[in-house]
DNA sequence: AATGAATGAGAGTTCATTCAT
DNA sequence: CATGAATGAACTCTCATTCAT
């Protein structure tokens, strides 16, 4: 809950909460989603936030520490998301396949904004958080593959090319955030059990 | 073929290949893919050109419209492989949707570099570009979903939800790109059938 | 007194005097007088005020700007000369005329660089603030203009064309910027005093 | 009547008339009276030229030269003007100052754009073009300095301050290329002969 | 906890000019 | 007589960042 950008960074004791630093998120985010990385200025930000340029550099230590933490932020939520949906389910692959979907649809809509960033602004990064970022990717490909593999070996999926499968299903859970509509008329609960019923086919489950 | 970038922006009619008007264009695309637009300065894309800035804009009238030209020249391309695809086959939604799939395959391996750049850079364009490229990207979705219907329509598709079906078909295929190795041990081909294989099962057709 | 180029142009109110602000002014006054607005660049403006370009850019939006703003200055100081010598005299068009010539000869003595940027680069402003100038150079004609035709209306002045009578009239003390050497033997009371008499002569009342 | 900008300026000998020599002499007179030196690019030249850069650079060896040839075109011809008024007239100071006045009213009318040019650009001559220029400056001052002066002596002109009163004329006379209208309906005589009044006026001859 | 003033580096773009053809 | 291709320097302007207050 407690998050990098939350605090200034200089100073990560203190917690001065819905102040300047929570503004200057939430237009980081914006800015960062709508522009890019290099096509936001700081200005810009600390102009949407309400702030000065200098009350900008009170909360967070440089551009590019309040880029990553944003991402950050955003991927452990991920991470949370998927640990709580496998903690409650038992060990069938169709149950856990069905579960890891409905934490990225969920994800991909709760978090689409962030998210977005983070699927097209990787290189945006510096080695280091880039590297904790690419570690994190893998291991949500392995969360993925594991289960498929799993459901393979025990003859519950059919399925030829298991990593094609994998990324067939990735590919279309991640684009989610790029169309998604919080206005439209499909409730993300729904949203997910179709992409659930999509995941199985691909595996060779006909629902 | 015969591409805009080709040519001094301010003489459309020549064609001087394999001058510095082509190391250009060359170079602009590894460029964006690699840092995007707004990472991408002029200089940069000039020098591993081998050219001097000036001579760049000797053959580009800007940033923007070198930027343009590359998008524009890829997405044709793509629309020409999809009517060739589809120009040689039956009525069959099952044979048109393969050979949808196959194009789109085939032209995300093809021109993977310009494609991984229309998908995530669309936002720099300028409105004129911007717009036309949303129109094809309509196109481009409307082939998708009108095959898809068609084969619900007549039974031969099992669908609930043909929308999500052609979302998750068509994230699948784009993302490709993204991690295809030309120097991997999977032939394009191949990976074609793998994913018309996905394709079809999503729609219901358990391969 | 207080004049916009004094104080940095995105927070128009606070006015730091005798700072890097009116540096500028001064800098690009002398420059643009020297060379011409496209002969000035706006690094020599900053290099003679002793700043960095960037600090120019704090206190100025822009060239444009910049230059904009120094010619109104002058300008509506030209004005509000005018219009304090035509309170304190009669209605007597010799006494008038007299008044405006000894205003418009104060002028060009004291803002002797600013007048001849104006006379010599008004085409160099954008549209808005060049037909701003217009209307003001019209407005100044017409104070010569209707007091002239006033005199020669009353008898007093003798002017068969009273329109090249004034043309005349206000070439000359015009032209007095390009050539007045303040550090001369000529005190501007006593120019003044010739000028009257020479505008004068003009419309008929020999001296 | 051969003018150095009609020939290629490095094979001084064969004079191509009405081609594209003479274009570009038209066209830069043109822009350099509309934009000034800095403000006109020698590619706009050749554009309105209609003819490529290099032409231009075929018959001109650079931008000063081709500045400075109109220039110096323009100034020689002011000179012919006056050296034939005063050769066809007596020695009486009105009847010289009137002759002065008239080959200067018709030189401002007739050149009426590089007369422009010639007041406003001086500064951007090379120092060996611009002493040239500021001499004949000097010797137009001089003749209408020396016949008032003479006039005073003679005691038919009647002017306390002759040097203001030469100014004054050359303003006056010198300001009508900044207004004059060529489709107005004041023909050039009559306008010469009103400004003789004027001048006759300010060295105290009334008209 | 925040600001106003300043900076150096680098952005995209245009300039006058050259030269082989 | 004229062109197409190229260059290096300079242009206006924006960037992320700093620091005294």
């Amino acid at each position: 809950m407690t998050t990098a950008s939350d605090s200034p960074s200089h100073t990560p004791g203190a917690i001065p909460r819905g102040q300047g630093g929570d503004a200057l998120t939430v237009a980081a985010r914006e800015m960062f989603a709508e522009r890019g990385y290099h096509g936001t200025s700081i200005r810009d930000i600390a102009k949407r936030a309400g702030l000065s340029l200098s009350a900008l550099y009170y909360w967070h230590s440089s551009k590019q520490e309040l880029f990553a933490g944003l991402i950050e932020d955003s991927v452990n939520d991920y991470f949370r998301t998927c640990d709580a949906a496998l903690r409650d389910c038992g060990d069938d692959p169709r149950e856990r396949l069905a579960a890891i979907v409905r934490a990225t649809v969920d994800y991909r809509v709760r978090r689409r904004v962030e998210s977005t960033i983070a699927a097209r602004e990787v290189r945006n990064l510096e080695p280091e958080h880039a590297q904790r970022l690419a570690e994190l990717r893998d291991a949500a490909a392995r969360l993925f593959q594991d289960t498929i593999d799993e459901g393979v070996a025990r003859g519950v999926f059919r399925c030829e090319h298991p990593v094609e499968a994998r990324r067939a299903i990735q590919a279309a859970c991640n684009a989610i955030s790029q169309w998604y509509d919080p206005e439209g008329d499909v409730a993300p609960a729904d949203l997910a059990d179709r992409y659930v019923t999509i995941a199985l086919r691909i595996v060779g489950v006909s629902g």
